[in-house]
DNA sequence: AGGTTAGATGAATCCAACT
DNA sequence: GAGTTGGATTCATCTAACC
C-alpha cells in the first residue's frame, strides 16, 4: 500500500543523498507529505558546567561542540518547535517519527510533539548495556536514553511490523525497553587522529530495530540531524531509501565515505515475518460453494458445548440464532466478538477438524495462481 | 546535616498524618521550606477511547476514574504548574522531588519541572518485570514508567546515599533503570468486595529504593497524591516521617488501616527489594541487529546436511520452511523439537563455528554490566 | 500433603475493510 | 463518511480449584 502511494512528488525527492544546510530550511524546500518515517537525534543542550574528570584525573571528552550550546530552554523550545513543524509537514498522513534524547531535552521534545498534534505511540527506553559510569558517585549511572515514537496524527495508519519484532524477540512481543550496547569498537567511526568522528554516534543495532519495526522495504526515511549517517547506513542495508540533512561538512564527509561501503542485504533476507492480517480474506461461503462443507452439515464449537448447521448461503443457524460464523459464535458464548474460523469444527472420519484448515487450503491454492 | 537543619517550623508540621483535601490548597497551608523530599504520583491523564478486550474476550479494567479526566493538555498543564509550584515552596533548599508518570504526562511534568527551576538529577526508568501485554499487537508492550528525580534548584546539596544503593545493587553502581515487579498478590490492597482498592497502587519495592537512596532516617517526606499510602508505609518502615494528602475518603480509609499495621524496620520489606535478576535470555535476532550475523548469511546444521539463510528479523529461511532457529532445525531433522543454538553453525575464516559462541559473547557482556 | 492446571489480571491513549 | 462486519490478538504472575 505504502509503496503504491508514491506519487509524482516522491520521484522528485533527493533520495539516498546527504543534503547540506540547516535542517529547517532544507526540510522546507522538500515537497510536503512525501516521507514515510523521520528519525531525529537532535542536539541535546547538555548544560555541562566546566570540565568533567574521571577519578584518575583523565579528562572525559564532553559533548561541548559549538552546535550544542543553547542559551536557555526558551531558545531550545523555539528550535524544537521549528524543526518539528518542518518535519511534520514532510510526513505522509500515515507517516511516523522517532526522536531520541536524554532527560536534558526529551521532555521538551515530547511536550512539543503532543502540542503539534503528533500522536505518541510509545516511549521506548534504550537501556545501554555498557554505559559510562557516574564518576563522581553523586547520581545514578545514566544508563539509558529515551526515544519517542509518534504517528503524524491520531488515527494515522502507521506501520508496525508486529510479527517481525516478535520474531526478533524469541517469540514474545517486543517491549518498550530495549537492551543494546553503545556504539564502540570497529563500528565507531574515527577521524584521521584516531578520535571519535562524532560525539554521539548511535549504534546500528538501534536503527535496525527501529527500521525493521516501523518501515517496509522501499520506504523513504528522513534524518534531519544525519551526523555520520547511522540512519542512512542501516536504511541502505535494509533496502529502504533515505534522505540525510547535515550542516557540518566533516560529518557529511565521514557519512559519505561510510555509505559508499554499505551493501544492501539479499532481497530474500529482507522479507520479514508477516502478520495474518496481511493474508487474503476468505469468505466462509466459499467453502460451501466449493463443496468443502455441505449445506445442512453440522459444526461443533471448540469447547464442544454448542453446535450449528451450515446453510447454503454460508451463514450458520443455531438454536435461536442465525448469522455469520462469527456472529453465531459470539452469541452462543455471550462474548463481544468471536473468531468463527478458530471457533468452529467439522467432522471428518469421526475426527473434529477446525474449519480454519479449509481456509488454509484455499489460501494455499490462491498463492499458487 | 539534614536532620540538624530541622527548625521551629518543622515541629508544627502534621507529621505521619493523612490530610484531607485538594493537594494544592493543603500544601499552601503548610510552612514553606519544611520538607526534605516530595514523592508525587499524579493522575496520568490517560485518554482511553473505547473498551479493550483480551484475546480471551475478557474485558480490561480500565483506569477511567473521574480524577484522571482532563479536557485538554492546556488544562492538564495548568494543574501540573499549580501543584508543582505549591510543592516547590514546601521543599527545603536542599530538598528534592520525585515524580512518576507515563508517556501520557511525563513529558509535560518534566518540562514544567525545568521551567520552575528544579534541577533534574536523573530520569529513572522503572522496567516492569511483569507488565500487561499489548493485546492487539499494535504497539510495543508498555513495559515501563518513568520517574524524574530533581533537586529544588541547581546547586542544591541533595541527599544521595551512593554506598547504600551500591550495596543494594550487588556492589555495583545503581543505574537509572530499575527492574521491579508491579504490585500484585498480597501486597495489593483489596476492598470489601475483593476488588483492588486503588487502580494504580505502586509497589513498596519502588518506594524503598527511592527513600533509601534519597532520604535519611528522620527526614520528612510529603506525598501530595497519597492514594492508598505506599509512600507512607515505606517511610514508616524505614524510620522516616511522612505527610500524606488525599482527597478521596475511601483511599484515606484504606491507607489509614494499612499504616496502622506497619511497624518500623520491617525486615521482610527489606528483602522484597532484592530484585530477582532475570536469567539472561538472548534472542537470536539480537545477533543480527548487532551485526554479528548478517541478513542473507548462511548457517549450516551441525551434521552438515542442511543449510538456511538468516533474515533481517532473526528468523531463518530454508528450502521449504521459514521460522525461528529452533523451528527450522526441528523441521529439517523431522524432530519434534530442536535447540537451534547448538544446532546451527556459521562460517568465519573458513571455519564453522556454532552460533552459541555468539550468545556466550553477549551473555558475558551482560554479566559485566 | 503435595503437585498440577485452570482462571484471573495489571496506569492501555490497542483494528481494518467493506457497504 | 459513517456505520457494520470480519476476525486478529497476550505475558508474567498469583490464586484457587483440583487431583
Amino acid at each position: 500500500m505504502k509503496t503504491k502511494s508514491k506519487g509524482a512528488e516522491v520521484k522528485s525527492l533527493p533520495l539516498n543523498q546527504i543534503l547540506d544546510g540547516d535542517c529547517i530550511e532544507v526540510m522546507n524546500s522538500l515537497p510536503e507529505s512525501s516521507v514515510d518515517l523521520i528519525f531525529a537525534d537532535p542536539p541535546y543542550n547538555l548544560q555541562l558546567r566546566g570540565d568533567l574528570h574521571r577519578p584518575d584525573n583523565s579528562k572525559v571528552d564532553a559533548v561541548d561542540d559549538h552546535w550544542d550550546q543553547f542559551d536557555s530552554f526558551k531558545v531550545y523550545d523555539k528550535f524544537t518547535r521549528a524543526w518539528l513543524t518542518a518535519a511534520r509537514r514532510l510526513l505522509k498522513p500515515d507517516g511516523a517519527i522517532w526522536v531520541i534524547g536524554s532527560y536534558h531535552n526529551v521532555f521538551r521534545m515530547g511536550a512539543e510533539l503532543q502540542n503539534q498534534g503528533f500522536w505518541i505511540l510509545n516511549d521506548v527506553v534504550w537501556r545501554k548495556s555498557n554505559p559510562m559510569p557516574n564518576f563522581r558517585g553523586k547520581r545514578f549511572t545514566n544508563a539509558h536514553e529515551t526515544m519517542i515514537w509518534a504517528s503524524k496524527a491520531e488515527g494515522s495508519k502507521y506501520t508496525f511490523n508486529y510479527e517481525a519484532l516478535k520474531a526478533l524477540n524469541e517469540g514474545v512481543q517486543m517491549r518498550s525497553d530495549w537492551v543494546l550496547p553503545i556504539c564502540t569498537g570497529h563500528e565507531r567511526l574515527k577521524d584521521e587522529n584516531g578520535d571519535k568522528a562524532h560525539p554521539t554516534q548511535k549504534p546500528e543495532s538501534l536503527l535496525h530495530r527501529v527500521l525493521i519495526g516501523s518501515t517496509n522495504p522501499g520506504d523513504v526515511i528522513l534524518d534531519p540531524f544525519f551526523g555520520t549517517g547511522t540512519t542512512g547506513a542501516v536504511a541502505k542495508m535494509l533496502g529502504r531509501d533515505f534522505i540525510g540533512i547535515e550542516r557540518e561538512e566533516t560529518y557529511r564527509e565521514v557519512a559519505k565515505k561510510r555509505l559508499s561501503k554499505i551493501r544492501k542485504f539479499d532481497k530474500e533476507a529482507l522479507e520479514v515475518t508477516q502478520s495474518k492480517r496481511a493474508e487474503p480474506r476468505v469468505a466462509f461461503g466459499v467453502l460451501v460453494e466449493r463443496g468443502m462443507l455441505r449445506p445442512g452439515e453440522e459444526l461443533w464449537s471448540l469447547n464442544g458445548r454448542h453446535k450449528a448447521k451450515v446453510r447454503a448461503d454460508g451463514t450458520l443457524i443455531g438454536d435461536d440464532i442465525k448469522g455469520s460464523i462469527h456472529q453465531v459464535g459470539a452469541h452462543l458464548e455471550g462474548a463481544p466478538s468471536c473468531n468463527g474460523w478458530t471457533y468452529w469444527q467439522f467432522k471428518r472420519d469421526g475426527q473434529k477438524v477446525p474449519i480454519d484448515l479449509l481456509r488454509q487450503q484455499i489460501r494455499a491454492e490462491m498463492a499458487k495462481h
